[in-house]
RNA sequence: GCCGCAGUGGCGGAACAGGCAGACGCACAGGACUUAAAAUCCUGCGAGGGUUAAACUUCGUACGGGUUCGAUUCCCGUCUGCGGCACCA
């Protein structure tokens, strides 16, 4: 007689079972799907709901790649390096590797109730140096190919996390992990030279099947921009100054210039009478930070007391001092045409400076300039030879020009600047690099990596710029390489972004002594199919994995240049009103109660049917009720039919071929909340019309529906196959196709509009002919109609229109 | 400021390619079963008008226009919310 759905002895049966078989296997003949999950930071607060839902999508995504006949590689790591662990050592003196593995034994607990097929001999851990002696070596190989390198200069600090910080890591000018302002620090840094692969970063988002989004945000983050470089001469001085420009057609517009105060020349500029004020205003800017600086939208400025010359017409023009312009970007110093930049016309505004209007905006010149006209359409003016033309084409067209007048070059920009790499924390891989008197900078030799990470007496961060390393000397103080000289160990460590940089590719080979990872398995198990994550890596994480592989791939480590074809993005589940989860708020939903109470396939179905997969999501414990309803039915539903095994029926095996077209169509767009709500509508489908039949439906309609939902809920899907008879697992059957043909129904529903509004719904033969469907249609509705029809329009089973007039 | 995404019942959301708006679920209400409760099952559930009840009917996918036989879907404009970038010359 019937067994009530017991959640509980179903899951710990299969559980176990699956641990003692198995399920994804490699004979060596299947094609590989290689599905990634971004790797957690074993935090201590272990797992909430939103974790799960990231996760449950990349399980149910391999599942049913494994049903489709693929070797599935679906790995599970650590990134485990980082702030978190470092601060609670600091806090209460337990060693980070300590309380990371306790992390990560309770945090694999917790996974382990998801029942995610996760192939735990390929799990690798940033912190265990069998893995870090490889992110060493890939510095070590950057070393030796000029892209890492050493540079003192002000870089962003954290003065709460005491450390440099990327670019990448600034968010609104304050640090993206901690929240303080950044400030500036001037500061002798690893730099990685990111910047070389710019074009190749931005050229080879092409390929990729990745969110738009995600796609635009590294673009704009490359920020590549076309234009000139253009050399004004200083009146009366040998030096030039160059400036860039994207808007060289508007050169004849330029009034004055303005250079950022950390410019070279910025002081010696200064004459007699301004030095006073000049050498004040760029030691006030030196002590802005960020944050000032952006807010401070009000110009502020200073006359140098110099000129330049414009090239184009000689035109004497006087050069200014202002922190709007940016030391970093271009080359410092800007040509200002505040006739056409919002910008330069404030700035012109506000000192008095010259306006020259230069693109005809309507056809005419404006009288009164209330605003800067910075679109390039319209007739040159005021522009000597280039009057008439057209400031669309000469923007393309000025900067060869510019270039064979010997005035400047045609040049390309980024915004993109080089990867500050170096981190003055305890927490990361030391920087495998010795700072000899004599042979300067000299790479630990491969053969001693590890650089093993010291133990040392204080984890709290110096502040001076040194991480807590420089205060061991037996381990500062080394001997050369290369010469046998006294020399010291660089103390700086690597920020948490080198071991996610390149995880992904020793999973494949995690146990491998001498290479990173062999070619071999490279080339037969990588790169990664499918990658899924939340969207804050946009231009962090994904950015720096794409540099690393292309790296690796030109020093022949691998044959790809891209580590991720496609790319999913998840949305986050929120508390309520959309709030972030948080401890410190006190809005965490934990799984753990709702596996034991509804059970884990319940909990699986219910992360995919609070939305669409890639929007963020208000949890409702309410709603689990719902699918864990469902699961009953089904299983009620099941086991009736298994019992009867009635013979099936047309009307059955067509809501069967139906079901089947509909879940894998939704599956495959990843509409997975669709997925659920579609399997419910079918069950419901199902349950009634076995209702004519003693409850049940035939076995093949069952064991196909039990497939459909073996990605979804593995364990009662596993269950019912049993039950079904079989003796191998339902993992190892098929998909199912669907069969046009027998979705077929002989009869088929129209609606019927009348000026667009339906009015009726008709009954008609599926093969109807488009005279007897407006027939039919035309009598549904005749009393309904008051005026005479005038046109008859059939979308073939779909609808029928009859526009009326009168 | 610039760029991108979104706006549908009390709530989460659905509608494939311009063709029955509100699937599926939650919540709620009524009923069956039960001594009772839980569980389960059945019914209803956008708003207004209409009727004893129905039939029927009008409005309705943020707002205002447009294209079309037909618009949640396409186009133009406005508003609101979210995300990214933010003096990038």
């Amino acid at each position: 007689m019937a067994v009530p759905y017991n959640h509980r002895a179903i899951e710990a049966k299969w559980r176990t079972h699956w641990a003692e078989k198995p399920v994804n296997t490699n004979d060596g003949k299947k094609p590989k799907y290689y599905c990634l999950d971004m790797f957690p930071y074993p935090s201590g607060n272990g797992l909430h709901v939103g974790h799960w839902r990231g996760y449950v999508i990349s399980d149910v995504w391999s599942r049913y790649k494994l049903l489709q006949g693929y070797y599935l590689i679906h790995p599970m790591g650590w990134d485990a390096f980082g702030l978190p662990a470092e601060n609670y050592a600091i806090k209460h003196g337990v060693h980070p590797a300590i309380s990371t593995e306790d992390n990560i034994r309770n945090i694999k607990k917790q996974i382990n109730d998801i029942s995610a097929i996760y192939d735990w001999d390929m799990e690798v851990n940033t912190t265990d140096p069998g893995f870090y002696k490889w992110t060493q070596w890939i510095f070590v190989q950057m070393f030796k190919h000029g892209l890492a390198y050493e540079k003192e200069f002000p870089i962003n600090w954290c003065p709460s996390c005491k450390t440099g910080l990327a670019n990448e890591e600034v968010v609104n000018g304050v640090c993206e992990r901690c929240g303080s302002p950044v400030t500036k620090k001037n500061l002798r840094q690893w730099m990685l030279r990111i910047t070389r692969y710019a074009d190749r970063l931005l050229n080879d988002l092409d390929k990729l099947d990745w969110p738009e989004k995600v796609k635009k945000m590294q673009t704009d983050w490359i920020g590549k921009s076309y234009g000139a470089e253009v050399e004004f001469p200083i009146d009366g001085r040998e030096e030039k100054i160059t400036v860039y420009t994207t808007r060289p057609d508007t050169l004849f517009g330029a009034t004055f210039m303005v250079l950022a105060p950390e410019h070279t020349l910025a002081k010696s500029l200064a004459t007699d009478e301004t030095r006073e004020q000049v050498e004040k205003y760029i030691f006030d800017a030196s002590m802005k930070s960020n944050v000032d600086r952006m807010q401070d939208k009000e110009k502020t400025g200073v006359f140098t007391g110099s000129y330049a010359i414009n090239p184009l017409n000689q035109e004497k023009i006087p050069i200014w001092l202002s922190d709007y312009v940016l030391a970093d970007y271009g080359t410092g110093a800007i040509m200002c045409v505040p006739a056409h930049d919002d910008r330069d016309f404030a700035f012109a505004k506000k000192f008095g400076l010259p306006i020259v209007q230069v693109i005809a905006k309507d056809g005419k010149e404006i009288e009164d300039m209330t605003e800067a006209y910075t679109e390039a359409v319209g007739t040159m003016i005021n522009s000597g030879e280039w009057n008439g033309r057209e400031s669309a084409d000469l923007k393309v067209e000025a900067p060869a020009y510019i270039e064979e007048k010997g005035f400047g070059k045609k040049t390309v920009n980024f915004k993109l600047r080089d990867w500050v790499f170096s981190r003055q924390r305890y927490w990361g891989e030391p920087i495998p690099i010795i700072h000899c008197p004599k042979c300067g900078n000299v790479p630990v030799p491969e053969e001693q990596l590890p650089l093993m990470l010291p133990e040392v007496e204080s984890y709290q961060p110096t502040g001076t710029g040194e991480s807590p390393l420089a205060a061991i000397d037996e381990w500062v103080n080394t001997t050369c390489p290369c010469c046998g000289s006294p020399a010291k160990r660089e103390t700086n460590t690597m920020p948490q972004w080198a071991g996610s940089s390149w995880y992904f590719l020793r999973y494949v080979d995690s146990k491998n002594d001498e290479e990173l990872v062999s070619r071999e398995k490279a080339d037969k198990y990588l790169p990664v199919d499918m990658y899924i994550g939340g969207v804050e890596h946009a231009v962090l994480h994904l950015l720096y994995s794409r540099f690393y592989t292309k790296f690796l791939h030109d020093i022949g480590v691998v044959d790809f240049e891209e580590p991720f074809a496609k790319l999913f993005n998840q949305g986050m589940i929120t508390g309520k009103n959309g709030i972030k989860m948080s401890k410190s708020k006190g809005n965490v939903v934990s799984p753990d109660d709702l596996v034991r109470d509804y059970g884990c396939d319940s909990l699986r179905m219910y992360e995919l049917f609070v939305g669409p997969p890639e929007l963020d999501a208000e949890w409702d414990d309410r709603g689990i009720d719902g699918v864990s309803r469902f699961l009953k039915r089904f299983w009620t539903l099941a086991q009736n039919s298994l019992e009867k095994n009635p013979p099936a029926r047309d009307e059955v095996v067509r809501v069967r071929h139906r079901m089947v077209r509909e879940i894998t169509r939704r599956l495959e767009s990843f509409s997975l909340n669709t997925v659920i709500s579609g399997f419910m509508e079918y069950t419901n489908k199902l349950i009634d019309l076995a209702k004519d039949s003693d409850g049940a439906v035939d076995k093949e309609t069952i064991e196909t529906a039990a497939i459909l939902l073996a990605p979804f809920a593995p364990h009662i899907s596993e269950e019912i196959w049993e039950m079904a008879g079989h003796e191998d697992s339902i993992f190892h059957s098929s998909w199912p196709v669907h069969d046009e043909e027998a979705m077929k129904d002989d009869e088929i529903e129209i609606p019927v509009q009348v000026n667009g509004k339906k009015k009726a719904v008709i009954q008609v033969a599926a093969d109807i002919s488009k005279e007897d469907v407006i027939a039919a249609a035309k009598a549904a509705v005749k009393d309904k109609i008051s005026g005479s029809i005038v046109k008859e329009i059939y979308v073939p089973k779909k609808t029928v229109n009859l526009v009326v007039k009168g």
